[in-house]
Formats: structure tokens, sequence, C-alpha cells
DNA sequence: CCCCGTATCAAACGAACGTTTGAAGGATAG
DNA sequence: CTATCCTTCAAACGTTCGTTTGATACGGGG
């Protein structure tokens, strides 16, 4: 058969991450993905209980680390006085935009979060504040100590857009080919460096 | 009864409209929309064929006029030798932010739209680009004559950000409380004012 | 008056949904 | 070998979905 190497949980999460960046957790049901994963249908209710906690399985799969790696990279900036804003700015997004490009469904997972942003589902936006909410809230510190200049009101706002973009934007680099004869390496590098200058030009716009 | 003052077709799309920015378009059913608009569940086939054309017809109500307003906004821009890349944003985030604080559902209406723009929903993505493209496509021939600077893949990626930031943006709109003491028309003039800039500055950081 | 096109209605259609059930497999420990 | 636990399976549960149907009411033009 064409039953993966893998566990038939992480089989389930793997179809369900793509069938949800594709259809929405409305539109894609759990025949989809038990069907796509090679799995029975049962398979879904047995290892996770109800098509909602697969979709918290889904986002913590990946979430738990992306939020660590970003944690510890602001902490080596917090670390350096030197630093600057590009260096906040590149410390969030390069944890992302390595997930965004990986080979294992990061794509998917990074299309499926963009669609959870704009969903505004109270009780997904609970579930990623309660989990993942601190780290942001340390990178909004730090934010805030390095564009002392704008008011609290105004730099939350400046987030909100910056937020915005960079979840819609890093959500369409798994689709975007990138330009022939350049490494991934090298491809990476020159779309984080892009995104860096463009969100601190707008962070720092008179 | 409570019906109101509206046709059905009319309190249809507008029930439709807020569902759909709620809960999506599979997740909002045609039994919460005629529910909410008191009319009967018959009446969104008769009227509109099937499910598919709502929707369609939900975009082309509010759509025909946004677009005919930024067409006529770009045409001032493009009449005018010394106008600057901020008069062309503001050509083209002026109308959408208007709709978006208008009285009457508009705000729910840029919330649909984040969510279609986050979908990647191939049909009606080509619905859209069939239907209002060609305006998007001057506003791109226009950015590129300003920003010249730029290589043409290098602006559309920029385009590409910028596109999605002000759509995620403006779609929040509706949902943020402006600030006490001040007018719509100021609230309305200090958004757009900070997200020309905003934009601005990203487009052309060098 | 009757007719006819428009509009609304309750009711039902088959299909698809998330979830539950009970039996069958398959490995491991005693 | 038997007993036990974890996993998988086909089948069915009741609900909700988009859509269709046929009857009913309404309102001018012949």
């Amino acid at each position: 058969m064409s039953a993966s190497q893998f566990s038939t949980k992480q089989r389930i999460l793997g179809a369900a991450e793509a069938l949800f960046a594709q259809h929405g957790f409305a539109g894609a049901s759990l025949r989809q993905v038990t069907s796509a994963a090679n799995v029975n249908l049962a398979a879904v209710n047995y290892h996770f209980g109800s098509k909602d906690n697969l979709i918290e399985a889904v986002f913590r799969r990946r979430l738990d680390a992306l939020n660590a790696r970003r944690h510890a990279a602001l902490a080596k900036v917090e670390a350096n006085p030197a630093a600057t804003l590009e260096d906040a700015l590149d410390a969030f997004i390069r944890p992302a935009l390595e997930l965004a490009l990986d080979r294992q469904g990061g794509a998917a997972f990074m299309r499926m979060l963009a669609r959870a942003y704009a969903e505004h589902d109270e009780r997904l936006r609970r579930f990623l504040s309660d989990n993942y909410g601190h780290v942001l809230r340390e990178f909004a510190v730090v934010f805030h100590r390095m564009l002392a200049h704008l008011g609290k009101e105004e730099l939350y706002w400046r987030l909100d857009i910056v937020a915005g973009a960079l979840t819609y934007t890093m959500a369409d680099f798994g689709l975007i080919k990138r330009r022939a004869g350049t490494s991934e390496a090298a491809h990476r590098e020159y779309t984080i460096e892009h995104l860096v200058r463009f969100a601190a030009a707008g962070l720092r716009a008179a």
C-alpha cells in the first residue's frame, strides 16, 4: 500500500495541514483528511478526540518550535546593547521564513496561519494568545524600546500592519518560485533582507 | 413583522455579507443567511440561482463602485504631472477606507474581502481578476513609473506586500474604535495619512 | 372576470458532515 | 496459549448542508 513511513497521527496532521491551508477549517472535511492520509475515518476521533482538537494539534506541532526559535533569537538581540531595529525584525522574521521554506509542509502551515489570522475566530484567537502570546508580547516590549519616539498607540497600530503584512507575505512565499540560478539559502537571505528593510522603513517612517 | 424596508434581494445580500465576513463562505450556511435576512430559505436559489452566485453578487454590489472610484481617483493622479507616489497611494487607499468606514455594512465587506484574499480560492481569484483586475493593472503601471529605480520583479513583490498589508489593515478598521473626541472625518484622514506614509516608506526603501 | 408572470412558502430531496459503535487485528507480557 | 491493551476497520448514527418541488398568494393587463 501507499502508506508512508510516518505514523497514523503524523499522517493525519500532515494531510490536515495541507487541506486546511487549501480549503479552510470549515471547508476541509475529515473524510478528505483521512482519505488523503490513507487512514480510516474514525482515526481522527480516536487519536485527537474531535475536529477542533485536531486543528489545535496542527498548530501546536509547528508553533511550539517556531515560538521557541523566535524567543531564542530575541534573547540574543536583547543581550546585545548595539542591536538595531533590523536585528529585532530579523529575530521575528527569520524563524518564520525558514519554516515557510522548509520541505515538510511548512509552506502549507504558513498559509493556514494566514487564513486563521484573517478569520478572526474567537476560539482560535484565544488558543493562540494563551499558548503563544507571551513571546509576541516580548517582541512588543523590544520594539517599544527601539521606537521610543512613537506613542504607544501609534506603535501598536504600526505593529499590527507589519504583522499582517508579514503573515500575508510569508504565506505566499511557499508559492512563489525563486529566481532561476539562485540557491535556496541565497533566496532565503534575499527575502529576509528585503522583508526586514521593508518593515523597518514602515515602522520608522516619520 | 420585522421585515426591513429593503427588498428581499437586498436583505439577503446584506445578511450574507455580514455572515460571510464572520464565518467565511463555507462556514456560513444559507439557512443562517435567510434566517438573518428574514426571508424564506428558497429565496436565495430563486433570486440568485446558487450559493456561489450569491457570493459573486455580494462582491459585485460593492466592488463595482469601489473600482470606479479608484479608477477616477487614479485618472486625476495621471492628469497631474506633479503627482507624487503618495498621491497614487491615496487614490488606492482612500476609496477603500471610505468603504470600510461607512455605516452600511462596508466594514463587514472589507473583512470578507480580506478573508477571500487569504483563501487563494482559484474560482474566486479568477472572478475578481476578470471583473476588477484591469484597474489594479492601471495602478501597477503608475507605480512602475513612479518607482522606476526598482526592477520589475522587485516592484511587484513590494506591491504584493503593500496590497496584503493594506487589505489586512483596512479590514480591521471597522473593528477598531477611534480615539475619543475625534470626528469620523478626522479619524479617516488620520488613518489615510498614516497608511499612505507607511506604504510609501516601504515602497521607496532603498 | 380570468389569466399570467412574479414572489413567497413549507416541505422534502439526496448528499455530505462530525461523531459513535462494536467487532476484528496485532503485538506484547505473563 | 491466553489475556490484555492499543489500534484499525466498516458501518451506522443523527444533523445539517445546498438545492428542488409544488402549492399558494398577489397584482395589474386582456
